[in-house]
DNA sequence: CGACAAGATGAACCCTGCTTCATTATCGTC
DNA sequence: GACGATAATGAAGCAGGGTTCATCTTGTCG
């Protein structure tokens, strides 16, 4: 492969990683490939279709997810609380929005990641968070009758653009999700 | 006005309501048009613009929201729980989502409703649902590190497509409400 | 009934945004 | 340094979907 193509490569996966972030898939191929310093047919080259460039763009990021999962539940195993861990894994999500929610939410689809292609970076994170999520409960630091499908639909559902308004909302579904006094009403 | 009009603008608003409720402003004129018996032409008769008749809609169900809320409200006045007061009115804005959920986030948008127009139904019913989060919350019934705003942000956030879905996250986020033990960790 | 204004029709228009491809430029090799 | 393969370019093509408008239809009133 010539230098030159890798370089524009590199170029668009970086501007597609920081637009899709901002936009979601509501990003134009044209604003795209004058970001990456490119002409539009060279995205073509590298990507047959915007789909495309936008699935690595979140494969990229899923790949990230399931590491930063497994690296919490690595500290679970290692003594660390489990809800604490899904804290801080509340909070990359939080972060690198626009790009984990696809992960969330097609594994969500995907019948929670374990049926089609269970060594898939979703479903590794999945896999990861579940772990942590039973932990969690069996300390007693998370409700019982929240399960794993409900934890990623919750997190589906953060606010994509306004960076404070995610924040809030994460920390206030995390909230919910703490035990609960015996029942009053 | 002639009497076929009005029966055509009535049909119109008909499908609106629930192609809308069913698509959101994915709606299509075309598809409107053909459930509405008329052609994409007569709809412009009566709405000039997409977002026009969208509007009307939202703005129906907007006036219908309002009074269910102000009726909870009275509820409350007589006696019965602010909190479960608001429980049914969640249900009642899972049910008909769609066209509420403009309501809400356009609400949230407005300042809260207390901006322009503080007599339009929005208003109100943000007013109404804002004296039942802080009865609901003097009666012990629901956290109070969580505001008006909170409320709304939230309720926004509900998924649109899946009834089933809808109703499992405003069940768990409506839970979420609910006070907390002292704090554990 | 006849006339006419109000209304309805739907094919054509236009704009936006993804995709193609003929043309041009660049890299790597002999 | 010249040649062929690889890559880049960007104007044109195309499709989806909202909007217009010349033409036809129909309700209403004298």
């Amino acid at each position: 492969m010539r230098v030159d193509a890798v370089r524009n490569r590199q170029q668009i996966v970086e501007a597609a990683r920081e637009l899709v972030a901002r936009d979601g898939d509501a990003v134009r191929m044209d604003a795209l490939a004058a970001r990456a310093g490119v002409a539009v047919g060279t995205l073509y080259r590298h990507f047959p279709t915007k789909s495309d460039l936008i699935g690595a763009v979140v494969e990229e990021s899923t790949r990230a997810l399931a590491v930063r999962a497994e690296d919490a539940l690595d500290q679970v195993r290692l003594g660390a609380s489990a809800w604490s861990q899904l804290e801080g894994l509340f909070a990359s999500i939080a972060q690198g929005y626009s790009a984990h929610r696809a992960v969330v939410t097609t594994a969500a689809l995907l019948e929670l990641g374990s049926a089609e292609d269970p060594e898939g970076s979703a479903a590794r994170a999945v896999a990861a968070m579940g772990a942590m999520v039973a932990a969690a409960q069996r300390a007693g630091d998370m409700r019982t009758d929240v399960d794993l499908a409900d934890l990623l639909m919750l997190l589906g559902q953060a606010p994509e653009r306004d960076d404070d308004r995610r924040a809030r909302y994460i920390a206030l579904v995390s909230d919910g999700l703490r035990p609960r006094p015996p029942a009053s009403s």
